[in-house]
DNA sequence: GGTCCCTCGATTGTATGACAAGCTGACAAT
DNA sequence: ATTGTCAGCTTGTCATACAATCGAGGGACC
């Protein structure tokens, strides 16, 4: 017998509550790169432990999030404008995979969903509003990575974005971006359902391409 | 004044060096995916105290290597076919990435260091030798990341090999692979230094989609 | 003044002991 | 056979202690 019962919501573990509350400190822009971490200061932050401080510092490390250097201590990660080019396109590789599996995976209705995110991307566009922006885009991401059903591309894919967060932010700052994002952005929902992957990868590309132009000019004006 | 001396070889930290060594167990497949792993035993297998070896297993998860159910411990990760299939498609992507850098970055003599490999590594392959294969693979790689200058790029394809280590080693078995192998690696290194980036493209395609398709036959066959 | 060196405080690295929280398997009860 | 209960084990977290190391500041010497 199949009941409809979601699982219980476990209470986190401190350690997670840790990670989470760092990480976001950090691709919310609050910690600036370079910033130097003191054990003693995020236990008094977080609440935290010195032992639950330090494994959470060990999962951002790997994620690239923070950089520790032996016997000095943790700092939020720094981009040079050579790595931030990789990621995005790097990223462009990722999304292009993910676009072109939804298109096969995707079930009637799932191209709506993405369709009907699109006036809430141009509200939040127009009103200039960075943080709802990023919470729709991360929703719109989600989506698609959810239904191409590509675990471990959607899984880089996260820790990419996580390490270009506070820039994809910055960027968003440039006079026209925004406009031309939101196009660019229904220009793949226009194909993503029923276009060709020729035409999927194109339309991502360029949308991909356009932001790391942006983030990139956004690097070389600091 | 610019003296060839090399850093000075620090003393691994005691986390470092239980990072290495249970990542080089599972890499090597001395633990098998699917192995539970216990901190006690852990402490006991590195000499480490539990703070030291919980930081690795932070590491180690953070890396995908070793996956962690809250109250039941680190088991060490498994791959199911589609996620093999993922990995190989991204690592395609990947070392045509920094293959086409390298042919860009390589100065002279890059290649010759290649081409020098390759005797080593049709011996290795002769003598059926998986060992010794896998750490002049590993150079072999190594150099093409080095030299090719993409951070990130290499970074992200070295995770990704450390989660099909096992996987490549096992599809070595199988009859005339090895051999293919060393061609397809032959005719990677007679395009890496001088061919069209189409070219280098196709080589080296051709090379992880074969070793690709002999991973997930051997995974059918378990 | 400038340079070298040393000391001291702060910070990280590691170990240990303690206890709470949660899982697992065995056994008893119905 | 299913359920309830319990004991033992493992993980999660904290506090504490101390060694190793780094960095800044202060003298000593030129």
């Amino acid at each position: 017998m199949k009941v409809d019962i979601a699982p219980v919501a476990r209470p986190k573990l401190v350690r997670d509550a840790t990670v989470e509350s760092i990480r976001d400190a950090i691709i919310h822009g609050r910690l600036a790169p370079g910033t130097r971490l003191i054990e003693r200061e995020l236990c008094e932050a977080t609440g935290a432990s010195r032992t639950s401080v330090r494994e959470a510092i060990r999962q951002l490390e790997a994620d690239r999030l923070v950089v520790v250097t032996a016997h000095k201590g943790p700092a939020v990660a720094t981009l040079t404008r050579e790595q931030a080019a990789e990621i995005y396109a790097l990223r462009a590789d990722l999304e292009v995979r993910l676009s072109v599996a939804f298109r096969r995976s995707a079930a009637p209705g799932d191209v709506d969903v993405l369709r009907a995110m699109l006036p809430e991307i141009e509200a939040a566009a127009a009103e200039a509003d960075k943080a709802a922006l990023v919470e729709i885009m991360n929703r719109f991401n989600g989506h698609i990575m959810a239904v191409s059903g590509l675990e471990v591309t959607s899984d880089l894919l996260r820790t990419l974005l996580a390490r270009i967060s506070w820039l994809r932010v910055l960027s968003m700052t440039q006079p026209g971006r925004m406009a031309d994002s939101v196009a660019e952005i229904a220009a793949i929902v226009d194909v993503i359902g029923s276009g060709r992957p020729r035409e999927i990868e194109r339309a991502v590309r360029r949308y991909v391409s356009n932001a790391g132009a942006a983030a990139l000019k956004q690097i070389d004006a600091d």
